[in-house]
DNA sequence: ATATTATGTTGAACCGATTCAAAAAAATGT
DNA sequence: ACATTTTTTTGAATCGGTTCAACATAATAT
């Protein structure tokens, strides 16, 4: 049960400063070859492991890590196959710049602040959809750059957000042009607690969710040029689970059946309104035409084929990475783009 | 721009030692209230952030995270959905012990040696195949608690792997009771590299991926057992990617003609599989039956639903995470169970 | 041969906490 | 009032490196 052989140890051992042996290893150049090679072989001969990461990473400051923060749901991060591909740009960014990737984790809130403060990062990333949230705040603490993907924190050195509002009402003109008049709105839930159901204006007036918000506008006025009353549209608050929303979208044919547009604000809620609708048997596109938002993989293999208005995730996730580790502040918020996604779920015309 | 405040300034400017400055933040019931709350206040006036991270590791050498590698290839961990369950289980887990989850991410076998070196964790999960590789290597070198899964690591803590023998045993039993007679094996690629394509008795024979290697002497035997000649077998290896497979499943079904059962070793192969069979119009169950290894979510979701043999893929990942955090030695491999289910891609009479 | 520049090495300061034996203060028992 | 026990507080040692100004040595220029 030696104890740990130590740079100093080395050091001595090879009859040189310290400071030359932490050359040997961090900064070979500085060190004459002979010399370090012989300062590695008596490390080898010692048995040293390399220089202790804690010890480096107190006298750098460096951690070579990103902090990547989940805080609305932490198991959800690796079940919505959107924030998968999110994952996925910020490992593909980490990579090229040869940092780790730490995800923070934790059962509650009060766990979760304290993982945030005990993370070895360099900087943090924060997926959620609203600021007024203990996490958030001892992420502001900790001084570290902070970047928000889909929200806005107030704060943050940079903001990714996809450009929710043009997306939604790419969706809306879509399913007027295909002739739909009726609509429901299947929303994301509207703040931390969600209330799934019927969503009348008071609660449509105080979204806290900024992409619920932005995307509801969007939806409302594409529908206002096509001439459709906002008070005539059906707001339905989801969670975003295709298995809920499935029960939800039967009742809501059930009370409403002249329905024959559904705005779905994502695509697992597009496809839970799919499998509601296969269960009633009502024709898609036929009767009611539905378009989600994401453009989600399974999206393509869905009956009929779900239109939706993509984004791209990956790059979304790489890009928000990229502005993290720079730490440089970005006043104007980074706004991604959208692409139409025209498939079988909207109209017949377009059958490959 | 002010330098960093230091618990050394609180405890000088609350008139009390550095060692009771620092018990009001880590120990607070070894200080009296009255005084803690005190050193609390003077800390928030002077803006301390409280107690440094990578000053607190140094000293108690507990970095309170897990590192998760997966050496073989970094992007995929995020696309297959196995391995993307592995991670949520290995999430629970880690936010159920409030430890953090490192993902050490890099772009070559070099920047990944120096990832895992620079990671400040107290322990590894290691997703691979084999064993011979410079990472594991690097790993092994920090002499930390290292948990392999899905393979055997020589001096690894404890190792967590699928009953792959047994798996593959009962998914080949199956497709006999089925009727199937004339058998092709679609394999995950058996080392490092892959050779893609019709796979020989000499590479049957130096597969060096454990996994491949149960799971063939599994199907081999269960196959034996049905009077079924291992020279009558057709070998594909292929990639794990269900594209890919398509067209090698279109070629086989070209060349073998007679062929009425396959064997393949992921669900992700089946998938790919069923997709190259209905391409060429080839019926499945009818004409050709298909089981798969996993039991991914998506094989519910198939024309015709895909039989496999189902693993918990989540569970695993946990209880390798379980097993790396408590660190200590297990002998023998952890073993964990199969179960068959049976859906279409089998046979007709089990239509729900 | 001497001045100048480049290269290699040293050694102490520093990063910012936690820990623990010992001292001080407060509480309890007789 | 004194001895004993318990609770608080202290202060210095320690974790294990990296950095940088200063010094030494070697190489090149004049």
């Amino acid at each position: 049960m030696g104890k740990r052989v130590r740079l100093v140890d080395v050091a001595r051992a090879a009859g040189v400063s310290q400071g030359t042996a932490s050359n040997a290893f961090g900064k070979p150049h500085l060190v004459r070859d002979e010399l370090r090679e012989k300062i590695l072989a008596v490390a080898s001969d010692l048995g040293y492991r390399g220089p202790h990461v804690m010890a480096r990473m107190l006298r750098t400051g460096k951690a070579g890590a990103l902090g990547v923060v989940f805080p609305d749901n932490l198991e959800y991060a690796f079940s919505d196959p959107v924030a998968i591909e999110l994952l996925r740009g910020i490992g593909r960014e980490c990579a090229r710049q040869a940092v780790n990737m730490m995800i923070i984790s934790a059962e509650n809130q009060e766990q979760a602040v304290s993982a945030v403060n005990n993370a070895a990062v360099d900087a943090f990333l924060v997926h959620c959809y609203s600021d007024n949230n203990e996490i958030i705040a001892a992420i502001r603490r900790r001084n570290l750059p902070m970047v928000g993907i889909d929200t806005d924190i107030v704060g943050a050195t940079a903001t990714v957000v996809l450009d929710d509002y043009e997306g939604a009402a790419t969706a809306a003109r879509h399913l007027l042009e295909c002739g739909a008049r009726k609509f429901a709105i299947l929303s994301l839930q509207a703040d931390e607690q969600g209330q799934f159901g019927l969503m009348d204006a008071r609660r449509r007036g105080s979204v806290s969710h900024r992409v619920v918000r932005e995307r509801l506008a969007g939806y409302h006025a594409a529908l206002r040029d096509g001439a459709i009353a906002v008070a005539d549209i059906v707001h339905i608050e989801c969670e975003n689970l295709s298995e809920n929303v499935r029960a939800q979208v039967v009742a809501l044919m059930a009370e409403f059946p002249d329905i024959d547009g559904i705005l779905a604000m994502s695509d697992v809620i597009a496809i839970g309104a799919l499998e509601g609708l296969a269960d009633i048997g009502c024709a898609v596109p036929g009767q009611v035409r539905v378009v989600g938002i994401d453009g989600v993989a399974r999206g393509a293999r869905t009956t009929p084929p779900l239109t939706s208005v993509a984004q791209n995730s990956v790059e979304k996730g790489r890009i928000a990475a990229e502005l993290a580790l720079a730490g440089e502040d970005v006043a104007e918020p980074v706004l991604l783009k959208t692409r139409l996604l025209v498939r079988g779920s909207s109209t017949d015309t377009t059958v490959s």
